[in-house]
Order: C-alpha cells, then structure tokens, then sequence
DNA sequence: TGACCTGGTCACCTTTGGTTACCGAGGGAG
DNA sequence: CTCCCTCGGTAACCAAAGGTGACCAGGTCA
C-alpha cells in the first residue's frame, strides 16, 4: 500500500527520516567501501563527525539491523562495524542518489546563487 | 572527484542533507505524481506539514532550481508549483531508495523490536 | 606513580524543526 | 456598510535534534 506513505505513522516515512539524517548515509558509504571498521578508524574516514554523532548513528544503524558490532575483549577493548547484507542492499539506492547529487550538484549551486 | 565527498565544505554534501530533509523527498514525489499544485492542495496531500514547513520546504526547492513557482495575480492570488526537469530527475533516485524502504521496513521495524 | 589508549557517556549549548497566531485585500452574505 | 471568509505567507515562540568538551574505565608502558 503506497498510499499509506502519507499517514504521519507510515513506518516507511520514520524509515526514510532516519535514512535521511546527517551521518547515516556517509557511515553506509564508508562502511560499505572498506568493509569492516573500528570506531576510531570510522571517525577518522568521515570528517567532522563528533564521537557522540558518531556512536548516536552506529547505535541506530544497528539497531535498525542495517550495521553489526563486534566487541574485540582486549584492553582497551576494539569494537569492530560492517554492514549486514540488509545494509549492504541500501547503498545500492543511497549510491544512486550519490550520483545524481554529484551529476547535478553544479547546476544546483548555480541556482541557489542566482536565487540570492 | 568523489573523494571531496567527505570534506564538510563538499557542495555535494550539503546538498544531500538538504535532500534528505524531511518534507523535501515527500513534496518532490507528490508534485512528481501530480503535476502543478497550489500551496494549500500541495499541503492537504502531505498530511502533517504545517504551513510554515512547507513554505520553507517549497523556497529551498525553488532556490535550488527543483521546482518553479507561478503566481496567478488574483484575489487572494494562487500560487502554482511544479517541479523543474532537474526535480524530475531526482524523482528517479528518490523512488529507488522509497522502493527500497518499503520493501525492507517489516525487517527493520521486527530489528527494532529486538534491540528494545 | 602517572600518562596513555579506546569507545563511549554526561552535561551543556546551539541550531533546526514545528506550532500558533496573525496579516492583507477583495468578495459575498446579511 | 459590516463582517467574515479565502489564500499564501510571515513573526514570535517553543521543543527537539545536532554538536561540543570534559570525563570515565582499566590495563599497559615508562
């Protein structure tokens, strides 16, 4: 049912809303490029992110199924991320979006400063 | 050059989060169905916008050259928007990635559950 | 002893999203 | 003539999200 995508409670809506925030699709890109990552190396690839945004969107891509954590028991203890293959399938959309950002990110801005 | 990507200043970047905002994808997909939409038909059909929402969603998708805007010189004056080619053709990625929220929201939602 | 390393969390502040109230000019009901 | 309705939008205000810096545990290395 598409039509439901309109009703305020659509799951499908909170979905795409959560997909949607900042760092999300940047830790499906990273994480989808180099497969398995610690948190401090994921920090590292992803500039400007701040460790608690950082851990605040690992916890929601786990806990969304789309990301599994792997706790290394050494001192300090190394915890690992990858994508799950349910993660892996949604960088195949994120991807095109991606491209068609950088496909027409120019005339874009060229828009935006004739709008000013 | 894909790597600027992950540069805070990537225009790219920015425009992704623009996108990924939360009325943007849905006024984009109901002007892609329907055509030209007054302001206030456009709000009935996205049920939860408030006025001012989607008044600032509609300015930033004209601003970026997504959509145009026509003003009837009536009494009150109607005010039509419709989406550019360019808004077109980010309907084609947008529609991916909602394929692909709906097909995969049971699993997330039952993911969600389970980390509760 | 004490500085260091890793993956967080906590308290706090700033920026955004969102709600409600209101406007202005003409038309129609009464 | 008066009053309220229409329509698209703005202004003032409040709540939620994003972001920052300090701090923690606890074993290791000097």
């Amino acid at each position: 049912m598409t039509g439901d995508l309109f009703s305020p409670q659509c799951p499908t809506r909170t979905l795409l809303d959560r997909i949607g925030t900042k760092w999300m699709s940047m830790a499906v890109k990273v994480l989808a490029e180099t497969g398995e990552l610690r948190f401090t190396d994921l920090r590292r690839r992803m500039p400007g992110v701040s460790q608690k945004m950082l851990s605040v969107t690992l916890q929601n891509l786990v806990a969304d199924g789309l990301a599994a954590r792997r706790v290394e028991d050494t001192v300090p203890p190394r915890v690992h991320y990858r994508l799950t293959e349910l993660g892996e399938s949604l960088e195949v959309p994120l991807a095109a979006l991606r491209e068609w950002a950088e496909a027409n990110v120019a005339e874009i801005v060229q828009a935006r400063g004739r709008s000013t």
